[in-house]
DNA sequence: GCCCAGGGGGCTC
DNA sequence: GAGCCCCATGGG
């Protein structure tokens, strides 16, 4: 048994609790999770304060602009027509299946639910996982790049491990608690940020540097 | 100028 | 199933 709860210690006591999920609604979450694929935080903020400014932060509201205009409203969290594509194809889906209530779709136990989430066009397994997290408050724990290069560097897994091989080995390892998976995510994305970095060693101040095995390549 | 960011889909072999 | 390519803005 891989003590990664040991592991959550210590970034929860360097870096404290990171609120996540910043949004207001679930639905605000399951946006940002697709508009922050592949991008930075701040260009998916500009993103969703001009959805906000037009009041399109609801299912129904998004449903019915069409993806022409909600690109050129979520411009600069890049990938504008893809992701707008995206958003659209969720929005069809709640409507058609659940007149746009997010309510009912989360009270599908989560093995359902995440199945349901990755048949939409858009949602792979880690915006799944996020929604299912961070929107429905369901417990799947989010694995992402960090995740691998982080547990990698500290020895515990492969450095080529897939995505469902790496959220088992976490979920295997931790108890099964909503609030610790969201705050474990979270921490996990600060220490990308703030040191673990690609094509960078761990800072000094990392507090798992006792542990990292990074090659520092 | 270069690298990278809180991925996913599509295509080829 | 692995290995590519495409999508695109914006900060460091």
């Amino acid at each position: 048994m891989t003590d990664l709860l040991s592991v959550y210690t210590a970034l929860y006591q360097r870096f404290g609790e990171q609120h996540w999920w910043p949004a207001e609604t679930p639905f605000e979450v399951c946006v940002g999770a697709i508009l922050t694929q592949s991008t930075s935080w701040g260009n998916v903020e500009k993103a969703i304060d001009n959805l906000k400014r037009e009041e399109l932060l609801t299912s129904k509201a998004m449903d019915e602009v069409c993806a022409k205009d909600l690109a050129v409203l979520i411009r600069p969290a890049g990938y504008f027509n893809s992701k707008a594509r995206k958003l659209k194809a969720l929005t069809t889906h709640l409507s058609a299946s659940y007149g746009d209530d997010l309510d009912f779709l989360f009270k599908k136990p989560i093995d359902e639910l995440r199945e349901e989430l990755l048949s939409v066009w858009g949602i792979g397994p880690e915006t799944a996982d996020s929604i299912i997290l961070y929107a429905a408050e369901k417990p799947s724990f989010v694995v992402d790049a960090y995740t691998k290069r982080v547990f990698f560097r500290l020895g515990l897994v492969k450095e080529d491990i897939e995505y469902e091989p790496l959220k088992r080995f976490c979920e295997k390892n931790l108890p099964k608690d909503p609030v610790l998976y969201n705050e474990f995510h979270a921490l996990i994305v600060r220490l990308g940020k703030d040191c673990c970095r690609k094509s960078k060693p761990l800072c000094k101040e990392c507090p798992l540097s006792s542990g990292c095995k990074a090659s520092f390549k």
